[in-house]
DNA sequence: AATAATTCCAACTAAGTAACTATGGATTAT
DNA sequence: ATAATCCATAGTTACTTAGTTGGAATTATT
């Protein structure tokens, strides 16, 4: 049931550009220093996002990503589909339907119906800008925090 | 995202168990079968529930295994996390509490916990009564259509 | 024109995990 | 005594994860 550190890091990625929504580009080299990760690896992240349409790029100095949509237009489950390959318990309940052979007598079957759609009803309704929101705010508070306490 | 194979067969077992429930002992190769999966594999899944206790066994011939407790007292959430290890997501959404060090500014911790918490609410609130039921009822409507054709 | 910053691309690798298989011992109804 | 069963542990094969490495193409800046 783990999430892998793709879906981890490049959502994360992700909702770094949307903070920075309008801002101009943002190169993998500022967004793997914000997660600590190696610039490299973040890279195939955001590769991958970039073939699914989800960010623009630009090459050469100065280059970098941008979000390709409105922050309030991307939702968590077209990012972590592309991370992630798909966002599926199993795979008799994905929108390809692979039926297991016995899906019509499967004992297990309504249960991961159910649980799916309960998965997929918090990734499809939050979007990049919830995150952000909910970010920013956080980060905020720390900041009066850390002014209290000097 | 994904279940393994011991979340699917042990889980199947169990409601195969359930549907037994008072009806004697059932072996590994009863239950092995019924999934067309092999008995020494099932025997380990078999094993780690005995071990935590969701499950009683008898030793020598028709000696076999049977739920520990009643199929309404046993939910889903205790059988995956025996045999996936747990059903969380994410390390820092557990009940361990793994926190990964940024928790308190981490962009995607809000995401987790609520994709978490509806996860659970699924898991917690089915038992295995419920699913050996649905199972019963589903099982009874294809022979009433065999019968039908016949 | 040269340089430095950057994206883009494709392999490669090391470690871990999943999904079993194999073997043999211990126990018990018949 | 025998056959059926649980019990325990170790081995195996293939796949996946989580990266690393090396370099080519592009572009702003000097």
């Amino acid at each position: 049931m783990k999430l892998s550190t793709r879906g981890r890091y490049g959502l994360k990625a992700m909702v770094d550009l949307a903070v920075n929504y309008g801002g101009g580009m943002v190169s993998t080299a500022t967004l793997a220093a914000m997660q600590g990760i190696s610039d490299a690896y973040l890279e195939q992240l955001i590769a991958a996002l970039r073939k699914a349409g989800l960010v623009n790029s630009v090459r050469g100095a100065q280059g970098g990503y941008s979000l390709a949509r409105p922050p309030d237009q991307i939702n968590v489950n077209e990012v972590l589909r592309v991370l992630e390959g798909s966002t599926t318990v199993m795979e008799c309940v994905g929108t390809e339907r692979a039926e297991c052979g016995n899906a019509c007598s499967c004992s297990a079957r309504p249960l991961w119906l159910k649980l799916q759609n309960r998965i997929d009803e918090v990734l499809d309704s939050t979007t990049l800008a919830d995150m952000a929101e909910d970010y920013k705010f956080q980060r905020n508070r720390m900041q009066t925090m850390q002014n209290h306490i000097e």
